[in-house]
DNA sequence: TGTACATCAGTGAACGCGCGTTCACTGATGTAC
DNA sequence: TGTACATCAGTGAACGCGCGTTCACTGATGTAC
């Protein structure tokens, strides 16, 4: 049954929304396409209607998540390692940081895919260039650079420890090593 | 046709070196048992022979590569770091880091293959504490974990990004930002 | 040491199954008068 | 504003296809005498 403008509109973005967060908990290819149509509430034969074809869904789900809060630095450095590197995070991944989640899938996706997430990390690197501490912009740039590397890499290694202590001494560690160095 | 004893365990070193490879190089998923029997020179039918299942080879296979050189450091931390940031490390999947390659995937993996990690990551972190430099123990493990974190982001990062300037940029900035800082 | 038989590593076809994608159909929405 | 028709978003069955896994069979290896 047809469905009015507005309803497509939303219906878009709630596939969109439903995609976000099951690749950032499961990954690209552990999802299917019917799975994100019925979370989003509808049924798999009318997603070719909304999009080409799955990578394409990928592509522009992984653009829309890179964009979101948890990529978005407010306030000053230390608060936002803080927020970045804290349990909540680790435990959200639906909702959580896009890089941490997709960066290693993203290295094997179509190129479509890979070129979001370098405009992703460009966006990123020049966001927490301007809040971080340092004389120069050059060595802000570098802060930034080291900095995100060392925040998206223990979010990942805290996530793949099965050792509770382990994966909270990750977090709590690289937050410290980082606060003495910035 | 049956097979000499040397045989059968030349072949399931010779699967368990192909699993590595082809799982370092495109993930778990992506590869299939008839792939990795191919490579090690067999058929796929041979493979319940060798293993209980794809998951036993995962964990199996995982187990060998943490344990392999990419994850061991020689020499001083400086030396180890310009090594693991390097061109040819990020340029050659199959036969480097296998945390780097794995670890993000791991997280969604059966519980004995994040256990496998898990025992891996505990590895590194020792290790890479021997040989960081600072003054009592409990620094030199922060510092260990917080570089780990880095080194492994970092070159998920490079991996990621379909810009070889950029990728270039996070190896050397990261390099750069942890030798002005341990 | 040689022979006869039992064992079992390897082969390749076949099995369910779930995936991405297609398609004929339905019925509510949008449009023309 | 109301009516009649055209449009098209959504449905659910069906399609190829490739995957992990199973299995009957083959023939070289290992063993017993």
């Amino acid at each position: 049954m047809r469905v009015s403008r507005e309803q497509v509109t939303e219906n878009r973005q709630t596939i969109l929304d439903a995609a976000g967060r099951l690749f950032r908990e499961r990954g690209f290819d552990a999802v299917t396409v019917a799975e994100v149509m019925n979370a989003a509430g509808l049924t798999h034969g009318g997603f070719y209607g909304y999009f080409k074809s799955k990578d394409d869904l990928i592509a522009e789900a992984l653009a829309a998540a890179l964009t979101g809060n948890r990529e978005r630095p407010s306030g000053d450095f230390a608060t936002y390692v803080a927020g970045y590197l804290s349990r909540t995070h680790r435990d959200d991944r639906g909702h959580g940081c896009a890089t941490a989640a997709l960066a290693a899938d993203t290295a094997r996706q179509a190129d479509d895919v890979r070129t979001e997430m370098t405009t992703g990390l460009k966006l990123q690197i020049e966001r927490l260039s301007s809040i971080v501490p340092g004389e120069d912009s050059v060595r802000k740039r570098q802060v930034a650079i080291g900095g995100w590397a060392a925040m998206v890499g223990a979010m990942i290694l805290a996530r793949a420890s099965d050792d509770p202590e382990l994966s909270d001494e990750i977090l709590d560690q690289t937050r410290a090593w980082l606060e003495t160095r910035t």
